[in-house]
DNA sequence: TCGGCGTGCTTATCCGATTCAGTAGCGCAG
DNA sequence: CTGCGCTACTGAATCGGATAAGCACGCCGA
């Protein structure tokens, strides 16, 4: 229960704390043979700093934080944050930076923990996700000088962002779809408020145009299970109802799977599914749904990486990542066909 | 950014920084009429305690961990953890304890993770969840001292537990199914290591025998759908195949339902299907399915409500959360029934 | 009038690390 | 043999709070 600390390890070295200080962080001012006594002595010992002392004396947490805003409900079935987190995790072992964790249902209270973790010094950076086009924690973060990786477009103002293309992923599934010989293709879109719904929103407007089409529809949604199923029976009830529709993420489009069976219009002879996230979910479900795929946990890591290095007192660009890929499964075919 | 201290707060009321501490944590050594003028400076300046000074002097880091090992596979897909992280910070959110979360691959992995945070000082205390039957964190835990509050069944030695009574949980559902008129009934159980696994498969056991029954079938698997899909094909490619199926999670019991419709056995009429977990997965996939269901975010927050309980000194007993109770939805009928 | 006792505050020490200003010892040039 | 410079180390201040010990003051009863 004793612990341990720097001075046990100084008596047992029979040098002075300074001394154990500068051998076991690298530093010049101990020969390389007691440095290596230090260290043997240190390790055999089980030596660990204390992080509160670590971080008292160098004014730094070496932890990060992560505030995500959404329900607790959604927030459970969508395979996105586990996976986005975990890959964090694996870049923040590296250099031994822990992650605070916190779930809050809206940006009001996200701003709330956002200022205690800073005001308590528990945190020296952030991750934001979810992204705003008006986010209100953005002009909190630049003026109380917290340091943030954006998940998002990159903005003005100088915050480093980790992103995707958006744009050219719904392009290509526009074209996907086009190509298998759609017309009617309609958009349910996720939250309105989120940056890059917008986003997806304008290239799925431009692409279609490209090809001298116009959207059969386009619905915005919370994400939900109940807003894809609920936007999938409208869109199927409409006179010219769509040949295809693209979700925004995977729990709506296995929603629009099973109200699309519900109703009896086979998938995909009569609606082809697109879904704009991939995970399990999608081959959990007959027929399994084509979908925009990307390794969500490198993501994460490289989301990560950036946070570490603008910490480390570097001014990272900001990075983009893969652009997410379609992959088609057998949710997708040409209008009218038998084929599964 | 220049950091705001108890001495600012001190040199503005014109008293000593021990006063401005009296003060603000509530005890004896200040006149009430200073204690009233130094918290309204302090809560005009917004001055909050810096955690790392805190936790050095206190020899409390106001934290606590979350350490899963599963693969960020599964984990994306369960929508249990998330949930159940949200209530934990819903009771930590008022003693302004933060949680530290890890996600690990494995036991060994997560034991490293914590004599980490423990011998760091990063933790006052830990969730221990995923408890196996013989599990090696447990005697870590022990040896350190480190306090503990675990997800499972209470067991010698004295930590305490939050626990349900998956026995009773599982009785329940076989008493349903031979209720419908199920006599041929099969179990999809998690991992065999689990503890909460091998209790359910004893009390399903019971059950069955209660009932003059023998289990048609028990088969182990890791919890994945894919593991459930081929369970599913397993049983009912076998010659004298289950009525009744019940499956440890949400996950498989999707997998259940798709692999039989792919297979043609019509849900519920000649295959009745129960999930040992129920989220908004069950609610997704057509038809419904029937699960035994509970109040995660509550289990979460008496969990951390246990831990927070313990690390102020108490000795909470453990404390045991409500029973699921069984969710009736479109996946189960009597065997060989023409409703759904 | 003095001792005794609270009350209300100050001062000093501690938590466990980092870090900077010294300093002892030694080699070497002048 | 003096002094300079270098290496290898020591000692002490520091980070920002909590807290125990000390002290001045006023009030009370004897």
């Amino acid at each position: 229960m004793k612990r341990l600390t720097i001075s046990d390890i100084a008596e047992r070295a029979g040098v002075s704390i300074g001394a154990v200080s500068f051998a076991l962080n690298g530093r010049p001012g101990v020969s390389e043979t007691t440095r290596r006594r230090i260290l043997a002595i240190a390790a055999e010992m089980g030596w660990r700093p204390n992080a509160a002392a670590r971080g008292l004396s160098e004014s730094r947490a070496h932890t990060v934080g992560l505030v995500i805003a959404r329900s607790a409900d959604t927030l459970g079935v969508e395979p996105f944050f586990m996976k986005f987190i975990a890959g964090m995790e694996s870049e923040l072992a590296i250099t031994r930076t822990a992650l605070l964790l916190q779930v809050v249902p809206d940006h009001a209270r996200s701003i709330e923990a956002i200022n205690d973790w800073w005001a308590e010094r528990r945190v020296d950076g952030l991750i934001v996700m979810d992204l705003w086009a008006e986010d209100a924690r953005l002009p909190v973060l630049e003026s109380m000088g917290i340091p943030a990786v954006l998940v998002g477009r990159p903005r003005p103002g100088g915050m480093p962002a980790v992103w995707s293309d958006d744009a050219a992923a719904v392009t290509e599934a526009v074209d996907f779809l086009v190509g298998l010989g759609h017309r009617r293709i309609a958009r349910v879109a996720g939250l309105p408020a989120l940056e890059h719904t917008q986003v997806r929103t304008a290239a799925f407007h431009a692409a279609m145009e490209r090809h001298g089409l116009s959207p059969a529809a386009v619905v915005d949604t919370d994400y939900t299970w109940a807003a894809g199923a609920r936007a999938t029976r409208d869109l199927l009830a409409a006179p010219d109802r769509p040949t295809a529709i693209t979700f925004d993420n995977d729990v709506m489009a296995t929603a629009g799977v099973s109200v699309a069976r519900q109703l009896g219009v086979g998938v995909p002879q009569e609606l082809s599914i697109v879904a704009g996230d991939d995970s399990q979910l999608c081959e959990m479900v007959f027929p399994t749904v084509t979908a925009l795929s990307r390794d969500v946990q490198a993501y994460g890591a490289h989301t990560a990486r950036t946070l570490v290095s603008l910490l480390d007192g570097g001014s990272p660009g900001s990075f983009q990542d893969t652009t997410a890929r379609l992959v088609a499964r057998q949710s997708t075919a040409a209008p009218g066909s038998r084929t599964a």
